[in-house]
DNA sequence: TTTCTAACA
DNA sequence: TGTTAGTA
């Protein structure tokens, strides 16, 4: 076992497609306004071969289901676009920087803490963070040499 | 059966 | 946006 698979699976989730009357139905978005949605620009679909048909990709549906969630707040269509544009850019960098940021997770005093890599710039001790029962997030330095 | 486009309510 | 018509 050399661990490859340890966060990430060989699943490729761009073969992950959905036809309209699917997305239509998980995401509470009637077929009529994936399409108009689509023929505005604001939601992206291939087309299926010589059908012709629409589909779409696992990251579309999520989406939607952001444009159809802030719709139901009561915001115009419009608004709904520009609230998913920004959040899925805010998405974006934080997923970046805890792509570079996670060092991984050891258990540290019976408890899973994740290694947010080295504290100083000496790299003596390394910066641990985790997650209370109450969902408070608490860090903490550890000195390389000594516990672990 | 499902989806598509176009058009009218 | 909903619906309906006529297709592929």
């Amino acid at each position: 076992m050399n661990g490859k698979h340890e966060f990430f699976t060989p699943i490729d989730i761009h073969k992950l497609i959905f036809r309209i009357g699917e997305v239509s139905k998980i995401c509470n978005v009637s077929a009529r306004q994936l399409r108009y949605w689509d023929q505005k620009g604001f939601i992206a679909s291939k087309r299926h071969g010589e059908s012709s048909s629409r589909v779409y990709d696992f990251p579309s549906l999520l989406r939607i289901g952001s444009i159809k969630g802030y719709l139901d707040d009561g915001y115009t269509l419009k608004a709904a676009v520009k609230m998913t544009n920004d959040k899925q850019e805010t998405i974006r960098n934080i997923h970046r920087f805890l792509t570079h940021a996670v060092y991984g997770v050891e258990r540290i005093d019976g408890r899973p803490m994740i290694n947010l890599g080295y504290f100083d710039q000496a790299k003596t001790s390394y910066l641990y963070g985790y997650l209370t029962e109450d969902e408070e997030t608490v860090y903490r330095v550890v000195p390389i040499n000594d516990a672990k």
